[in-house]
DNA sequence: AATGAATGAGTCTTCATTCAT
DNA sequence: TATGAATGAAGACTCATTCAT
């Protein structure tokens, strides 16, 4: 009992101070060792958790995508408009955001030095992301919320281009962008006239 | 003369080799070997004209985000709605990435390993851009042809992170991305609907 | 009583593992904890017989090169010629190799890491073994079954390299070597041909 | 000119540098670095040479049999006797040997690490000079030099078997062997006596 | 100016050994 | 006694940079 928690104590620290030291200095000028001292454990330590500094890096990624996914699936409300699902979306993307600006930070980064097979598996996650979000649009649509006219993929790509233009700022600018919430529902508003049928 | 010309053709070619190096590889990934040998010169010429491989890459920034300042402005009819500069910008942007594929990614890859001064000059860089956009939403505003309610910080945020959300997965994609062209249209069509006082 | 058993089982155990490993491995590449999975004992318990993996190694090299000498020894025949007896040691030899290939193996490998102390150890065994040899020739010459020209020691060395002229291959090769006791009567013939007053 | 001589130079050093280190400690135990400041180089210039350690190790082992091929078979005379080929070829390997006592270690040491590859090729390099020595001894019983009822097969290996005997504690032993030379020739009596038809 | 051989600082990774349980 | 999680010393290897030619 006690043992498991200490084992996945230190394997969660592990994970918190590669997060920290990756979202700072990105994958390759963060060094195991860094890790290592902030998650306060020895350099080996690492290696019995993850085999190699690129499956931890994986592991941050795997596992705060579904972080990320169960923490907006669960909060969402099932039956509501799609106006009020795009609001919430967005309003949940960017407080989770803020929340984890690390996590957030090593998400949005450098992805190149992975096999083919993970970066295809990241291909995925974010058009998995992108067709839900099509979905509520198309919905929309379909219940005559939005208008006819509009084209659904560009539709989602808007939304999800203007969330990156609203946090990728606020993540990566050394300083705290202010009023992002009141700016999100401003940048809501246009988005929302652009596509609303009535309005 | 023709040695000024030999040399800045090297130059040439080497930033050439480089873009096309680091654009596949990333920063870290990039050898300068390989640079080299791709730019057809020896190893040691590189550092003939830049004083190190960060230099190189910064100088790729540098210069390419000149010629992007550069090729817009030129190509920007001066006296036109605010409206048609919106579309004219969008449609310019995504013929320059295009065209550029390469410098773009760079350009949109790790800036994490630079000194605070390069970073804080790429970031004024960001927002000289981002306060064109700004201001020619103002002036739409001003001229009655964007709605008075729209905030126009919130309006530019929307602007660029729309282009961002249609050329990263252009830009990053492994299958190119097809009629862009077509779906720009369609995401200024939702865009300015959202925006214009008479749509 | 029965823990006795269990320890010194678990003791065998490691021994038994540790000769697998280290002859299909060789000292360097043989890992601890691949050793203490075979035995089925926990790695740190490898630690509780013996103190590191050089003391487990020159233990085996010990408890093996004694096991051989009494094994041997004790089913050499005492009254015979030192025909016979050179015939006898040769043919012992032969099986007790192909019975324990792996601890052969073990023992005919690098010695390179060793302390001076267990080298000279290890060439005080040799030696033991070589004078052994000498001296059943130098009875045989007394005895003028062996000719009075031959010298003892070279003669002790033919016989010992051709020894292992012969099982060198079959312990090392890949393909287990055929009719290793039909060539040994061969090579037998051979060199007391060599050494016989009246062959 | 120069720089062919100073290029082959500092490849020949690290070769020697590695054999002598190789020899004393065996591969394991061997350091690159030390190798490199035996051969008063940096330790990434032995990375310029050779790939890897492994490499370097192979290479010698590759290029020193090659030698030691070339050396014995260009001073071994061609229409002699097989008893004088014999003679010849144990003296021959004898006095190659003690010239070359770190090579020959090195040769004779551990080559667990290496690929089947490249072991089957090491294993195909002895059967050949084992085949040289065979055919030497098939061509003495076709003369009617050696007895007919020596079994060629055998009578090779007698041979390759007295001369590790003779030249194995000549390479291992701390002290060195006195009167190797009239060793051998008293172990030569002794085989020749053993295969001669007419002694 | 151009080159590429030489270099060594810097890192990931392995694994024998320890020690708390 | 038995264990295996934790450790860090040690070492192969990389590559940006230098400098003699």
């Amino acid at each position: 009992m006690t043992k498991d928690v200490l084992l996945s104590d230190k394997r969660q620290r592990i994970i918190e101070a590669a997060v920290k030291v990756f979202s700072s200095k990105g994958f390759h000028e963060a060094k195991v060792e860094e890790i290592a001292q902030i998650a306060d454990v020895g350099k080996g330590t690492v290696y019995e958790y993850f085999s190699s500094k690129v499956e931890l890096f994986q592991e941050i990624l795997r596992s705060g995508m579904e972080f990320y996914n169960k923490n907006i699936t669960e909060q969402l409300s099932a039956s509501i408009s799609a106006t009020e699902k795009l609001k919430q979306v967005a309003r949940l993307h960017l407080r989770f955001i803020l929340e984890y600006k690390d996590l957030a930070k090593v998400t949005m980064t450098e992805h190149a030095h992975f096999g083919r097979e993970f970066r295809s598996w990241l291909m995925k996650m974010r058009e998995e992301k992108f067709a839900a979000i099509e979905n509520i649009i198309k919905s929309g649509i379909d219940r005559g919320e939005i208008r006819n006219e509009v084209n659904s993929r560009a539709a989602a790509m808007v939304f999800t281009g203007m969330m990156g233009g609203l946090v990728g700022p606020a993540v990566f600018g050394d300083e705290g962008v202010q009023n992002l919430e009141d700016t999100l529902e401003q940048m809501l508003e246009i988005l929302l006239k652009g596509l609303l049928a009535n309005p």
